[in-house]
Parts: C-alpha cells; sequence; structure tokens
DNA sequence: TTGGTGATTGTTTGT
DNA sequence: ACAAACAATCACCAA
C-alpha cells in the first residue's frame, strides 16, 4: 500500500551522489535489445510511441520461461551493478 | 525492523 | 540531447 506507481513523474532522473553507482538494468532493457530490431523490423514504419508501446505488449506477450533468459541477464547485471556500488561506498567514504 | 522513495536502465523514433 | 510509453528494479537510507 504505498508505492503507488501511477504518477510517474520525468524520465531521466538525475543523480545526487558523489561516484553515482547508476543501478542495474532490467529484464526488460535486456529483452528489448532482441525486440527492438525484431519489432521494428516486423513494425516498418511504425514511430518511437507504437513501437515501444509494442514492444511491452510482445514482452509479457512471452511466456515466463521466454523472458527467463533477459531475466537471468538482469541478474547479471545487477551483480554488475554491485559492484560500482561497491566501489561508490569505498571511494565516497 | 520496516517502509517507500527515488533514482536508474535501455529501446524506439523525431526535431 | 532530449521526450515519453514500456517494464522491471531494488539498493538506498532513514526514523
Amino acid at each position: 500500500m504505498a508505492a503507488p506507481r501511477e504518477p510517474r513523474k520525468k524520465t531521466t532522473r538525475r543523480k545526487k551522489d558523489p561516484n553515482a553507482p547508476k543501478r542495474a538494468l532490467s529484464a526488460y532493457m535486456f529483452f528489448a535489445n532482441e525486440n527492438r530490431d525484431i519489432v521494428r523490423a516486423e513494425n516498418p514504419g511504425v514511430t518511437f510511441g507504437q513501437v515501444g508501446r509494442i514492444l511491452g505488449e510482445k514482452w509479457k506477450a512471452l511466456n515466463d520461461d521466454e523472458k527467463v533468459p533477459y531475466e537471468s541477464k538482469a541478474e547479471a547485471d545487477k551483480k554488475r551493478y554491485e559492484s560500482e556500488k561497491e566501489l561508490y561506498n569505498a571511494t565516497k567514504a
């Protein structure tokens, strides 16, 4: 009950940390990497607003097992951020 | 201990 | 360069 995600403020947040350990990517990013060329290839002419939306549709259109490879990458990417955050707290402190 | 916040990630396209 | 839909995230810090 808290943490409502309806009012999405503007995008492109800004950093506030000295070293800014940027976070990690998300499954969508990995999936999008594969879909961007696919969706765009199947939707020639569909502009960003549309492709972006279609992408999300397909994303969940996949079975949980289909997004598994993306999830796995998401985990690995998180670990990636893990190292930066590690150095962040190490160097910032 | 717990909560929720914000910040971020990457893509697409168009000007 | 940036802007929003699309989705996930999830570590971060504080009281």
